[in-house]
DNA sequence: AAAAAAC
């Protein structure tokens, strides 16, 4: 089997990789990186958690070795669609180029300019960056992109999402047509296969197959919650979440909770707290030192659990996570896998329970669907619904308002807007019932649906022999997490 | 319908 020795990469990044403690490459590195550092493109069709990161680090340190930097000319470009992805390539880095004497920029949005500018204009070997603030610097002139040797576009798939496309075909026209280009993307939407098309030239393409023992490392759940009035299921789910943390007790050492709306993620995050739990949140409305200090004690193990939005479902590096919760199902079915893909990493295991209500059902479908298989349901905790617990009751006269609890979370938010006409009919009827029932156990095991599971396995095993393979700088990832989506 | 990213 091929090991980093054999790779003929800069003795002072073998270095650094063995004392990082590595020895085997991941699959995408063993073959992406000889192509790379004969100079040719590379296509990478990988997801998160396969080492992708240092696929490119690698040879990049490399191919940099010699030679040296001129001002405002950085000789190679990184390019990442969110400041904490751009931030963890920063950190690969500084990892593997420890030895060397190569310096680097990280260009991001939400931090000040100044330091960027001076760095720049001492010169530097490797930018890292998100589109726009790169963008930003270039229209102030005070940069130019013609002496880029090498360019990475990261996560492809997740800038087309984000509307990035334009962006980085225009960064492209801006460096030299006989740069060498690394492209990675999770999918080849047809839009991505015609910048790679445009843009690459004759890449080698390498594409991960999803390796055999998998998916046994994530435990999936998924947790059916009563219907409730519109506004009383994020309540309910407040308390079935912190249900299921307190009994997990010690087998969750730390989580992310993924909620789909930014002002959820502040709720949740407050109302955990408030409930003693060690909870902060993560949003794309935060400010970014505030962001990178939580990540950064999520990531020391300061901080038990990071309640989040989407911002962290993908390519975030945080190594040992024990449990994700989906407090929300997410609305496109890819992000469930790339929410859960956050734990079971490097061979641990990891347990991923979702909260459901009644008006979510068509997200699971689509989850389902996506994944050819049933998600296992699980036991509801058994909730005190009826008694206030620490948060006040809804009101329970007449008018449907909103509940105490969340005009208080809401009192920073600008003026509370009056509800789009709030579900109308039975509303009288619903406070009895849920203090009658006093107890939910909602015992939904339900029998598997028409064998449509087993149908389909192993059809995209491409028979490389990575199979049981030691794997080294990179997580072990489930099987159906490295299977192709098919964009809708 | 929302999230992310530039000021």
């Amino acid at each position: 089997m091929t090991q980093f020795s054999d790779l003929k990469l800069d003795p002072k990044v073998l270095k650094a990789i063995a004392e990082a403690g590595y020895t085997t490459p991941t699959p995408i590195q063993a073959q992406a990186i000889p192509h790379a550092l004969e100079g040719r493109d590379v296509l990478g069709i990988a997801q998160t958690g396969t080492g992708k990161t240092a696929s490119f680090t690698l040879p990049l340190i490399t191919r940099l070795g010699r030679g040296r930097a001129r001002a405002r000319m950085p000789r190679s470009l990184v390019l990442a669609p969110t400041r904490e992805l751009a931030a963890q390539v920063a950190e690969n880095f500084d990892t593997y180029a420890k030895h060397t004497r190569l310096t680097k920029a990280l260009l991001i949005g939400g931090v000040a300019f100044g330091e960027q500018d001076k760095l720049i204009d001492r010169g530097v070997d490797v930018l890292i960056a998100t589109p726009g603030r790169l963008l930003d610097h270039f229209e102030r002139g005070k940069l130019l992109l013609t002496g880029v040797e090498v360019m990475v576009v990261d996560e492809a798939d997740r800038m087309l999402d984000m509307g990035f496309i334009p962006d980085i075909e225009r960064i492209f026209g801006l460096t030299p047509f006989t740069r060498q280009t690394f492209f990675y993307s999770a999918t080849m939407a047809p839009e991505i296969e015609r910048i790679t098309n445009t843009f690459l030239s004759n890449p080698a393409r390498i594409e991960i197959a999803r390796q055999a023992t998998a998916s046994e490392t994530i435990t999936q759940e998924l947790i059916e919650l009563p219907a409730t009035r519109r506004d009383g299921a994020a309540k309910i789910k407040r308390e079935a979440l912190r249900a299921i943390i307190e009994a997990e007790g010690d087998k969750l050492e730390n989580a992310i909770i993924f909620c789909n709306r930014k002002v959820e993620v502040d709720i949740l995050a407050k109302s955990l707290t408030k409930h003693k739990l060690d909870a902060a949140p993560i949003h794309g409305d935060l400010d970014q030192s505030l962001r990178t200090r939580t990540l950064e004690r999520f990531r020391a193990g300061e901080l038990r659990l990071l309640i989040a939005s989407d911002v962290a479902a993908r390519g975030l590096d945080v190594p040992s996570v024990s449990h994700v919760f989906n407090f929300d199902l997410p609305s496109h079915p890819e992000d469930y896998v790339h929410r859960i893909g956050r734990t079971g990493r490097a061979g641990r295991s990891g347990k991923a329970v979702s909260l459901m209500v009644p008006a979510d059902k068509k997200y699971l479908d689509a989850i389902e669907q996506l994944l050819q298989r049933e998600l296992p349901r699980g036991t509801a905790p058994q909730l005190d619904i009826g008694k206030p617990v620490a948060e006040p009751e809804a009101a329970k006269d007449a008018a449907p308002r909103r509940a105490h609890s969340v005009s208080k979370a809401k009192a920073a938010a600008p003026a509370p807007t009056p509800e789009p006409a709030a579900a109308p009919a039975e509303v009288a009827s619903d406070t009895k019932e849920t203090q009658n029932a006093n107890l939910y156990n909602l015992d939904t095991a339900k029998a598997p649906r028409g064998g449509r599971g087993q149908s389909r396995q192993r059809q995209d095993n491409r028979g490389n022999d990575n199979r049981g393979a030691v794997v080294g700088m990179g997580d072990h990832v489930p099987d159906f997490l490295l299977r192709e989506f098919r964009i809708a």
